[in-house]
DNA sequence: AGTCCTTTAGGTAAATCTGACCATAAGTCC
DNA sequence: GGACTTATGGTCAGATTTACCTAAAGGACT
């Protein structure tokens, strides 16, 4: 077999595939959607939601179809973004098959019905995966690492805390999309200002809302900036938090 | 057919490849690796390097392969990462191709021979890109603007602007790269300061190198840290643009 | 040697930002 | 009304940033 055939030939049993990390806040919580496997392989373990990209359809398209068919969200009203590709030989037993995963968030979603597939889909707390309680198909949970780190990432220096909040929501549901996802309180007056002073990231509505207990809220929706510019660090938190972990070893 | 058996037959004449953005510093620009295309289809244009993945082969050899067939550099000196997955159904003339394209950058390399395939490599400012100069096949223009995107963030709160020097440095010669990436001059005192306060970032070789002219330099080599904090932001340069654009307008 | 030029190295003062904390406002619950 | 809870806004010391300034350390030239 020539060179030039032998890089030309695709892999046998090649498919291409999207998977979907899709978070919430819920109970002040960051959780992600997962789905119970019908299928072989994994047959009733805990998976990301994801499936095969079809003749002539484009990756985000896979993945807002995906998205769709999972949360029972239409395309435009959560945040979609490309996460990463995984492609080791090994990771699906099926045959080669290479992971678009994409990273998906919005506002406390009703609880998803269960698919178009008959597999039944959850909202868990990304906790219970990371300390072992839950263990999740294929190679599904770096995707979930992967996914967990961008996220709190991004939250620094883009807007897109507020995807997260349902409108119009208030500074103090904002502030808890950031203490949910960097998992550290945050001061709720040096977190007000710092939002305020970012032009375009929050716009005021005008409007109170009374909570069960407490003063009225100021209510706000999404504004049209996308970067924050300075970021909000998560520095001075993780600083105590590693501080705290010194005094205790 | 069933919705089943759709869902899981993979697209017609599927093929899975790897592009590579390519970046280094030369002459106090920005220049990325381009070759001179030796086949159909696009033959004679400018396209960025890459190939088809081979059976068996991980996303990321692939990468560091044709990495080193086109630079003729090992993998390990070079800084590598993925940097997004193309799959528009029409981006490619010969049939469904799902490119993962992945960003390099190293020091001004020796100027690459001719790949094991015919066609030519050289490097190209990519200012000449951007500017229309040079049209690029497929749609590398667009995997190239969203590697110079992620590369101009990269470096405001990471370390791998040293992986563009060529060791032992010296502190000017890394504020080149940050000036040549985002295309904006730095004040040489305040860049050194920050520089030298975060812990990792270079460490002192105890040696110095005469210029042509001018005080000799201080030289260092990489340290450990991998992240900046706090992050070398480029905002004040920025603010300073949009002043003078404000200024012309 | 002495002077000029260039670049590195390091310092300073004003402005800005941050983090910890306090005080008040505006509701609910009893 | 009084206790309690959350929102909002202010203060103040310390850290950081920015725009400069000054000195150091060479080479080139006369």
């Amino acid at each position: 077999m020539s060179k030039a055939v032998r890089r030309r030939r695709p892999p046998a049993s090649l498919a291409v595939a999207v998977d979907l990390v899709i978070f919430t806040v819920r109970n002040g919580r960051l959780q992600v959607l997962l789905i119970e496997r019908g299928n072989l392989p994994y047959r009733g373990e805990a998976a990301l939601p994801g499936g095969f990209v079809r003749d002539g359809e484009a990756l985000g398209a896979a993945a807002r179809r995906e998205l769709r068919e999972e949360t029972g969200v239409g395309g435009g009203s959560l945040h979609l973004e490309q996460l990463h590709a995984y492609g080791e030989p090994g990771r699906d037993p099926r045959g080669r098959i290479i992971s678009i995963a994409y990273l998906a968030f919005g506002p406390d979603l009703p609880v998803p019905q269960a698919g178009t597939d008959a597999s039944a889909a959850h909202w868990i707390p990304v906790s219970s995966v990371l300390d072992g309680q839950i263990t999740l198909a294929f190679d599904h949970e770096e995707i979930l690492r992967d996914g967990l780190e961008r996220v709190r990432s991004q939250i620094e220096h883009t807007t897109i805390a507020a995807a997260f909040c349902k409108e119009p929501f208030t500074i103090a549901d904002l502030r808890q999309i950031y203490e949910a996802v960097w998992g550290v309180p945050l001061d709720p007056s040096n977190f007000r200002r710092k939002v305020m002073k970012t032009e375009g990231f929050v716009v005021p509505i005008g409007e109170r809302r009374s909570p069960d207990i407490g003063r009225p809220a100021a209510l706000f929706r999404r504004g049209l900036a996308k970067t924050l510019t300075p970021p909000l660090t998560r520095l001075g938190s993780i600083a105590q938090l590693l501080a705290d972990d010194e005094k205790l070893t």
